[in-house]
DNA sequence: CCCAAAATTCTCACAATGTGAGAATTTATT
DNA sequence: AATAAATTCTCACATTGTGAGAATTTTGGG
């Protein structure tokens, strides 16, 4: 029964910052548990450091972006989209492109945020769901699911032809979706709709995973492949940003 | 930046152990965050003491009580509903009366447990939604709401009368929610249904705040001074078991 | 706008407390 | 049953967490 103090100390203030029944302010808790300020503090800042507690503005402490990650699904989209939007849409103006940032949820792909170019618009929809297997975002987003749960979405192919390159059978994503993983990046050549082409990259969370994806969508003429590159690089220099971005969060304003 | 070895490393193994992407062994954890066994297994004890993680059968680390109670509201009723069924039986049978364990969501009561004698059926039903403010057991979680969520609750007055002790009127409420808070027990008297008398003590859950209500109701009759005493001796006695119960399994068994 | 009262961060010296190797035990696996 | 793995225990050491108090910032009245 070698428990450790300390580690028993923090345990207890953040069940007593989860508690939703009494207000949870730094020094109400001090005064609950009895401790210190000076160590009360140094152990918020941890928990606030490793997302798991948020100061909110008036001084109350909500659970952080760890815990909204992994229990929140739709508190930590909102928060994500919030914090992606900037960056979509610097993305889309940059280019004069389509940007979308893009979730996956039961099997399907949510667009999140989303920035477009007048001069290029496409049909898609915030919060509007659609398949995965066709698009950038999707096949990103289905590469990086564990194992078993990709194994279960590939269960439902044949999936619908919508061009001649989209991606129709099992065996043929899970090729696809495999050098998409090695790759950290997925394209849509054309396989969702004749006329777009579109490079997605994956956007990390709380635990280091991949807990969105980030793309730039356009012309099929315009992904020559030096672009492509650039794209990608821009890509991921953004997605890195909202990562960042939301974790800092963790660390200081807004809710 | 005065920030304690021990806590970051146990905030690690948590975010670890939590990753959805990664099975969470005992040991793979270890490996990954290159920690030796026994550093690891204390904080994974721990965090289990706190309720945090649960080692779940064949040793994968899944969220403990702590954490399934404030996010996963569902798991967390299962979980309880398991647990309580026995004492709710027992109860049942040693008194010869019906037994509920009930639960407040979206300012409705749910039975996730019941039980009931032959020779006393109640119209109740399990997993059903019914009113919280003409019952033993939604008086019992209606006193035990944060102030404005029960303010909140009291602007829907008034209440329809279904007997002539049904409490309509929001002060009335009031004034007895008060007093169920203070005393730590509800009576329903034939405020639902002239033939059904009811006793009701709070259950509590990992923060030490009421997270369901376990009744015995019977014709009122039976509700003599004396014998009310001996009800809610018993239903105390076995709601103390039934959170022992929950909080034990964490260290133990099952999922 | 300014002052008082909290709240928050910092500093630091001390020893209490967490540490990890390894032995001992229990539990899976063959 | 035998072997390997996983888990718990023991213990001596110094690393690391501690909390009083001073210093700084933020908050909230008046």
């Amino acid at each position: 029964m070698a428990t450790s103090k300390s580690v028993d100390r923090v345990l207890n203030i953040l069940t007593r910052a989860l508690d939703p029944t009494s207000e949870s302010t730094v020094s109400a808790i001090g005064q609950d548990l009895n401790l210190p300020p000076a160590t009360v503090y140094r152990h918020i800042a941890s928990l606030t450091k490793a997302g798991y507690l948020h100061k909110a503005p008036k001084g109350t402490l909500v659970p952080g972006t760890t815990l909204l990650e992994r229990f929140c699904k739709d508190t930590w989209h909102d928060l994500l989209a919030l914090h992606a939007r900037p960056f979509v849409e610097e993305l889309s103006n940059r280019f004069e492109m389509t940007s979308h940032l893009g979730v996956f949820e039961e099997d399907m792909v949510t667009y999140i945020v989303k920035a477009e170019h007048e001069s290029d618009k496409l049909f898609t929809v915030e919060n509007k769901q659609l398949e995965g297997y066709c698009s950038g975002v999707g096949k990103m987003l289905l590469a990086s699911l564990p194992e078993e749960a990709l194994e279960e979405y590939l269960d439902t192919a044949p999936f619908p032809r919508l061009t001649e390159n989209t991606l129709t059978e099992a065996e043929e994503l899970r090729a696809e979706l495999a050098e998409v993983a090695s790759a950290g990046c997925a394209f849509d050549r054309q396989e969702f709709d004749e006329d777009i082409y579109c490079a997605a990259v994956p956007v990390l969370g709380a635990f280091g995973t991949v807990t969105a994806a980030l793309s730039l969508s356009g012309r099929p003429e315009v992904f020559t492949p030096e672009r492509r590159q650039q794209y990608l690089r821009e890509l991921r220099d953004r997605s890195a940003e909202i990562t960042r971005s939301v974790r800092e969060t963790s660390l200081s304003t807004q809710e």
